[in-house]
DNA sequence: TAGATTTTGTTCGACTCTCGAACTATATTC
DNA sequence: GAATATAGTTCGAGAGTCGAACAAAATCTA
């Protein structure tokens, strides 16, 4: 039961029951096909005369099609209905430091083409770069149908002004990525929090958190970012900044962080983190004595998870280390939301087995209420914030309005 | 744009855009009474003929009637349209540790009758009272036509079983009250915890949050509890458990907390917590030595509050220290969720002047982000839980299904 | 003072949509 | 070949909204 909103007031027309029923009809065959008109309505309770006019519909206007015959004990044969995947595509973005990912994705999510490009120093520069990428991608597949462009990016978008604000990580300042790309391509663009995007692939895409309508992902990588989902929905916050946990102090006395701040969960518990301290604990070694790092080069995160592998005693206890940290901050975001489950994404999950039991330890120790929140890790090689990016495009033809 | 809920399809009928145009108009009467069917027609969008026809039947089921005739410049007198808050009646119970309060309010949320009852130590022995009491207060005013019962509770309710669960201050296990109290009164029950309640009465009755979809209630007393909405929604979180934030460790080494975990934000925020450290320093100041606690009587919160008005210097320390600490918490709740406003709740709102600007050094120091949370401090003696008990059922007729 | 103008509120026919019964189509079983 | 079972279609009844036309009631203007 939620407050209308009477600044925005949206009214039912006669059209309206048709819209909602369509959406049903639609999310049915998504999740469900191959299905038959009959089944559609047995699970959505329409009559069947209901289903048939509005597949009648949905396959005129090519969201549907009609595929095999299937075979029951007796009676007629059913004849199955699938989303017709090839009615439209969504081009899903995914920018972060270093590297950007571009994709062509059809109607279930699907990678049709990709590309990675370098993701420039200077927004203006970059802007335009991108643009003549999508231009070329368009015009390379000029049969399919356009719904729009996606984007999760590394930081927050504010829902009003619809630009890139927070996002350190670039060090781009406030820039508006929607108009100029808009305009480009004569494409609605979407942007959306890497974290929160994540989030959506869950919601929209997700085997683990099947049908929860609560739940949050976790980033680790640079730094911690969470995105949430409560009833099913987004969690924006004032300006899109919800889900900076990795920016509450679990230690007053802590480094500081890069937001100003002083022990950030971020500066404990990141991939960062775990290298710098790596650096410290392997040089104190070495040499006996502290202060004597950078006369060595910083191993990347995948140097550390490798090193864990091999059996580096060091590598280990950094990875150690940084289960407890995590499991403090996850504990934050347990009591905060009580979610049903907690995504986790980053390469830190693929040192899972050495993570989770000391993360569940620490978070058991600082939960003392009866909630069942379950903690699963997502294989990042899924690219979750390139789908994401797919899914904020996507939602709104399988979303309720 | 939220996702479906697949598990629990609700599709529309000829009758869902009468239902939806019927909840619209019903509330644009709550906010804007007086109103003509002209300009209920103008602010919804919907035809005069509509409108017409929409209040005709809320006029027949008495919710709505007509009023006083207005007057304009020219044209014909507008007639004015006003909820009938004699059409029905709601019951709100206040339960908390010690007493609990009942009260009889009408459509707009206005009491009626109030009483107040002292809590029982055993449920079973309490609820039979209670139900007496209910009984009661029933057969005193027959002619109306009671809704239903709201309750708030000093702990969480399961949304599944609307069991009582995590009530530590009131030490009753997990609780049926639901299921005694529908089947004594032949009403229906809603429960919901006290600081979510008081989130539910400023969305409902607000006018701090005036129109905000995003906040959270934060209730000061014996402990600290958040209630958040999001989207213009509860957020109940796994087993009804979201908004702990009160137990989230702030100090790793910290005094134990009732709820097991150390160093938790109530063990230094809450209202026992300012007591305890009052009493704490005071007896030091008069012996030199710790640990003489237990020889003079403690304080109540309010005697507290007495001696900082008074000028009691280690009062003012006291109060002073709860506020650093309540903004220590209160970063978290803007960091994790982001809200437009919080919205404070307790006996400390009535030393807000020297809380505030404490509370808000603490907030910048933590929040590093460009983000624009407003803190109100809410008037205890509106009785926000009282009224949040009511908004539980008159959410039913106002609120989107 | 009569007609023009303006605004409120109602009436009615056209259109959209769902429901549900009846009907057609197609399969298996006895 | 008749009975039975299941899938999918057709069609009329009922509920709703829209929008134009109309009725009602007030002020303005000549």
């Amino acid at each position: 039961m939620r407050k209308m909103d009477l600044n925005n007031i949206r009214v039912a027309t006669s059209e309206t029951a048709r819209d909602i029923n369509r959406r049903v009809v639609l999310n049915l065959i998504r999740t469900h096909q191959p299905i038959s008109r009959a089944d559609l309505a047995r699970c959505s309770g329409l009559q069947r005369s209901t289903v048939s006019a509005i597949t009648e519909q949905l396959i005129e206007e090519r969201w549907v099609r009609e595929g095999a015959i299937g075979h029951l004990p007796r009676g007629r044969k059913p004849t199955f209905l699938h989303l017709n995947t090839d009615r439209a595509a969504v081009i899903g973005i995914n920018l972060r430091p270093g590297r950007t990912d571009l994709a062509l994705a059809d109607l279930s999510g699907r990678f049709l083409a990709q590309q990675s490009i370098s993701t420039g120093e200077h927004p203006k520069v970059f802007i335009n770069e991108l643009i003549n990428h999508l231009r070329t991608l368009i015009k390379a597949n000029p049969q399919i149908d356009y719904e729009g462009i996606g984007i999760s990016v590394p930081g927050r978008v504010d829902p009003k002004t619809q630009r890139l604000i927070f996002a350190p990580n670039l060090n781009w300042g406030e820039v508006d990525l929607k108009t100029p790309l808009e305009r480009a391509t004569g494409l609605t663009v979407e942007m959306e929090n890497a974290a929160t995007a994540c989030a959506l692939t869950e919601l929209w895409f997700g085997q683990q958190a099947e049908g929860a309508r609560n739940f949050a992902t976790v980033t680790v990588s640079e730094g911690i970012g969470v995105g949430m989902i409560v009833n099913g929905e987004r969690v924006y916050g004032n300006s899109g900044l919800a889900g900076e946990f990795g920016h509450i102090s679990i230690q007053d006395a802590g480094p500081q962080c890069r937001c100003g701040n002083l022990g950030c969960w971020e500066v404990f518990a990141s991939n960062n983190a775990a290298i710098d301290h790596y650096m410290q604990v392997s040089v104190n070694g070495r040499s006996g004595k502290a202060s004597t790092r950078g006369q060595i080069a910083a191993p990347s995160f995948e140097d550390l998870l490798r090193l864990v592998e091999q059996g580096n005693l060091k590598a280990l206890e950094t990875v150690e280390r940084m289960a407890r940290y995590l499991g403090q901050g996850l504990a934050m975001v347990i009591m905060s939301i009580a979610p049903d489950i907690i995504l986790l994404v980053g390469e830190v999950t693929t040192a899972w087995s050495h993570i989770e039991p000391i993360m569940w330890q620490e978070i058991n120790k600082r939960c003392r209420i009866p909630l069942k929140t379950k903690i699963v890790s997502s294989d990042h090689t899924t690219q979750p914030r390139l789908r994401g990016a797919v899914a904020l495009i996507l939602q709104k033809h399988f979303g309720l309005p």
